[in-house]
DNA sequence: TTTTCTCTCCCCCGAAATGGTGAGGGATGG
DNA sequence: CCATCCCTCACCATTTCGGGGGAGAGAAAA
């Protein structure tokens, strides 16, 4: 079976997966194909779920659990930040914490080289897909400039059926709201008083904290502020 | 010039391109390469600013901007809310107004099918790559099946290539949150009171109103509930 | 070392938002 | 045609928020 038909028949049978665990056995193949040390997919939902699956050990994935490495890896801050794929020699390791970790996680078997590509979804959903490996430098910048866009697509197909199999996803189907309730959120959302907000539509203050409540009721809201939120993550409103 | 050297002759003069002007140049070249009536990318930053190039009609982009329809467009509304690109005849159609915009877009040549890609990006920037043409739906279906893949990478790189010539790129780069920030304004968000989300953290409620000034400020927000939507909109924070 | 940030605590008071309830005309959809 | 939603307006008392001060300990970065 040559390179193409083999990577082809493994993302065939990833894309017809029905189960979780197809996501896991995906990933070593995938692994094994490029002939990296790790490859690793991993995202984090609306409500802070965490979904992984990869070939880190099982001791390194404890331990970054263990210590909520995910908030300060700067893997993770320097994606959240980037829309493009990165080379992980060209994010902030500066800082103790950073250099502290980057030793620890070598000596759980992590490469000394990785690449890592950001995948956002609706509702501030942010997956990661990682590939490490141990070489050096020109090694490793040859086998990313031939293997980007491969690495890209295969992301996104990684990230689109892990999405499938997500248990919450769209459980609250929140009722849309009504151009008037729209404007009505649009203005609070983006700093207007209701004052601001009423003489804005040219209403009565009245009338917008009717529009308001409605919202609020609609979403299911305790608050304005938490109505606000709520319609900004359900993208019913844009700021 | 085969197929594929002429698809890779675009891209490679696009991503070396230096100019704006070349995402215009390089989107009516693809459009002719893939035999469509039309194909646009288009985007929206979390300020509300947006650019957009394509091969609609002037006319019919002109009443697109001037009815603000990017509010009310299914198109746009409902790739808000997924990940994965999308056929239009899976979006939601029902409605008057959705109705009338479609008929309206059709008389200014829009194609009666059409397949978008969701693209999104750090600070809550989301961007559409469209491909729209007229024919029957057997014909659209082979058409998008054989080139869905391609056409998500045309709509990363052109996404890629469209953020480097941004202008407002990294002028209002928040700043980061603190931790204790953080907390804050994501149980603000979740719809607590001072005073719950003081308890929640144990602390004193006077030291949240010290958290929530000092995320305001770093924010650049007008009062709380801007602030979190603003740290939303960017992803600071996630409910 | 010095500076800069973070985290924690405290005061006061006026302005603004909230929650509950009610009501009538108009448009839309089944 | 009738139910359902949308838009508009109004009053009440209570809770919450906003803005203005100031201060000390500790950690980390430059």
């Amino acid at each position: 079976m040559g390179m193409m038909q083999r990577r082809e028949h493994i993302l065939e049978e990833l894309e017809h997966a029905q189960e979780l665990d197809a996501l896991q056995i995906a990933i070593e193949e995938l692994r094994d194909h490029f002939g990296v040390d790790h490859m690793v997919y991993h995202w984090v939902s609306a409500n802070g779920d965490q979904y992984g699956c990869g070939t880190y050990s099982d001791a390194w994935r404890d331990r970054y659990i263990e210590q909520d490495y995910i908030r300060t890896d700067p893997v993770i801050v320097g994606c959240f930040q980037r829309f493009h794929p990165v080379d992980w020699k060209r994010l902030d390791w500066s800082g103790k914490a950073a250099r502290a970790f980057q030793r620890e996680a070598i000596t759980h078997g992590v490469g000394n080289q990785g690449f890592s590509i950001p995948i956002r979804g609706p509702n501030g959903q942010f997956a990661l897909f990682t590939v490490s490996h141990h070489c050096d430098d020109d090694t490793w910048a040859t086998f990313t400039d031939a293997n980007r866009r491969d690495l890209i697509l295969i992301a996104h197909e990684f990230n689109q059926k892990a999405l499938e199999f997500e248990p919450g996803r769209a459980p609250e189907q929140a009722r849309a709201l009504s151009p008037r309730e729209v404007d009505a959120m649009t203005l609070i959302a983006i700093g207007y008083s209701r004052a601001q907000v009423a003489e804005t539509l040219s209403i009565s203050e009245h009338t917008l904290r009717v529009y308001i409540e409605s919202a609020r009721f609609k979403l299911g809201a305790l608050n304005t502020t938490h109505a606000v939120a709520k319609a900004l993550s359900r993208g019913l409103i844009v700021i």
